[in-house]
DNA sequence: GATGAATGAGATTTCATTCAT
DNA sequence: TATGAATGAAATCTCATTCAT
């Protein structure tokens, strides 16, 4: 049970946001009543921290087991992170859009926990980078932190936008990216 | 007194959100009454959909001031537009946020307009990716619609983090990004 | 202007009622200005008094045209005051109408001013079937108070779904309305 | 709870008006509060409907009651339609009053769905006429139209000043008026 | 585990009225 | 005569939360 609120939460909260979704529509969606959400959870906010603290820390771990894998380049892992974060928002269309959306609504120690971690993924692009300027892989005097945020706007803005459905997959969107990312668009003189 | 409504309601809607600012709070914060705020707005929502049209009216106004400039190359203009959506989200910060955020109390005709407009910024600039490819400035065979996408991204993605007063300044901030973007980060072998 | 006014608030009051129409509603549709509502009229239920007093200070005083002729039968006085009614609810709708159903909108005080004139006109209906009575036109013993009332309730209720521009003329409508009260619809054995 | 919501809406609606009658007002004179009136009623409209619902519900059934007796004559169905009338209006004097007085407030709809059950009563006594000239008990050649709406006139009208603790009783109003419907005051020659 | 009646605080909105100009 | 900015009181409605069962 605790689980079908959580996924139909997911589901109102991305349809019509947090703010706008009440209670009444989560019990409704599953023909329980407002009684049984609280018997679950202890508040809406709570739900909400459940459904953040889950998707990031899920995405971190994920994250690390790129990180840790001592047979990738730094190239290879940047790459591998664009995919992961590409494929991501499009196979967890909601989760990840109720995860970019409705941090506002968290408690403000709640949020500062969520942006820790959020910064903590962050900070781990920017160290693939510094530790690619460092062995050659990339130019040098990069600023690695400016970088880590462009290269997660532009996966992260997909969430915006992008539909698995359509004609582009996520494997390919991940190249167009990775290859504007490494290479750039402009053609060598 | 509109005008200073507006700025006031700017202000509030980036530190609290649309829905967790009450016409109370606006109106407190100007030591008028509600009745005021009603003579000048039909609804809460006509305000932020005056604050979204002023908004992106203005933007799409000074992309075609770099469009239509003749002098200029492709990669010129990419990268003036790339310098404008960093400078404006870096001074207009309240307004960039607002926009970029709050969009989704707007009622569904009223997305659909303000959708528009930012969709008509984004065909813009993959026109300008279509060209520079056409006239041998960027590569060929580049997916313009991704990219232009992509670059969004990576400039939008500043108003969640991007501050003017730290040791980045907007120009910098262009520059590390039209460099990304045009020559990527990768070293040549 | 004053009647201008006036002429509009009867079509608004009786299109979406007196409380349905605000001052706003008047002012704008005769492209005028709040104020000046205010210079001509004390408040919204002065002018909603006005239009009471009017209407039944009207009526009343074709009432007494009829009573004080004294070439006619009571019989006839009896038709006439009907013939007055039906056509002043055909011809005079919309005052008619808000005469009947927003009465209501009254202060206490005007209320009873207004009532005593309905009761006059009742009692003067009463007094012409006491009198026809007595002379021989009518039946003995009849209710005459609770006639009063229902002969009332036949010709006031026609405001209720009476349109003029159907298929039966008030003259008409008078002479069936007459035909059923003085002599019935029973067949006599 | 609801029921007695109603029961109470129902006295406050006679006595002020719909318009006149807040929430808060219903709610005070229970002792309970605005959130459990919303409980029970998705809005104030919605309980206008309600009560206007089975007012009419339940009158038409008992008007069907009559109509179908087979060993009545019409002259007894119009009678006893004429008692039914009176005495609900005597004996459910709020109820009637907030059904004739009120229906105005509710939505369009609504209002299309009552109007069409009101007018179903009438034209029922319609046909109870136009069966009575077919059968010899009344004229030939009556407008059957015209006099349903003459009837309901005399008859509604009496909530407009009726009451039953007065002198006359409902038994007696039926007969006065059923005497002038039937056989009218004036005397022979 | 689950129900559902009840609460209470607050939100948006309406509008008659005032008043300085 | 007329304007229009501003007020303030009240109205409808929403909803997260509690709690006895």
């Amino acid at each position: 049970m605790k689980n079908e609120l959580t996924k139909q939460s997911i589901l109102l909260f991305e349809k019509k946001g947090f703010n706008q979704t009440s209670i009444q529509d989560i019990v409704n969606a599953l023909d329980v009543t407002k009684g049984t959400f609280y018997y679950y959870f202890a508040s809406k906010e709570q739900l909400l921290m459940d459904i953040h603290h889950d998707y990031i820390t899920n995405l971190l771990k994920r994250q690390y087991g790129i990180l840790d894998d001592e047979h990738l380049t730094q190239k290879e892992k940047l790459m591998k992170i664009i995919h992961l974060l590409i494929t991501d928002i499009a196979d967890q269309g909601p989760s990840a859009r109720v995860f970019f959306r409705e941090i506002r609504y968290l408690s403000d120690e709640n949020i500062e926990t969520i942006k820790q971690k959020r910064n903590q993924f962050r900070l781990n692009i920017q160290k693939v980078i510094e530790e690619g300027s460092k062995l050659g892989e990339f130019h040098n005097e990069l600023r690695a932190d400016m970088l880590s945020f462009g290269i997660l706007g532009v996966t992260n803005w997909s969430y915006n936008w992008y539909k698995t459905n359509g004609e582009v997959s996520p494997d390919e969107l991940t190249k167009i990216y990775a290859d504007m990312i490494l290479t750039g668009i402009a053609k060598r003189r």
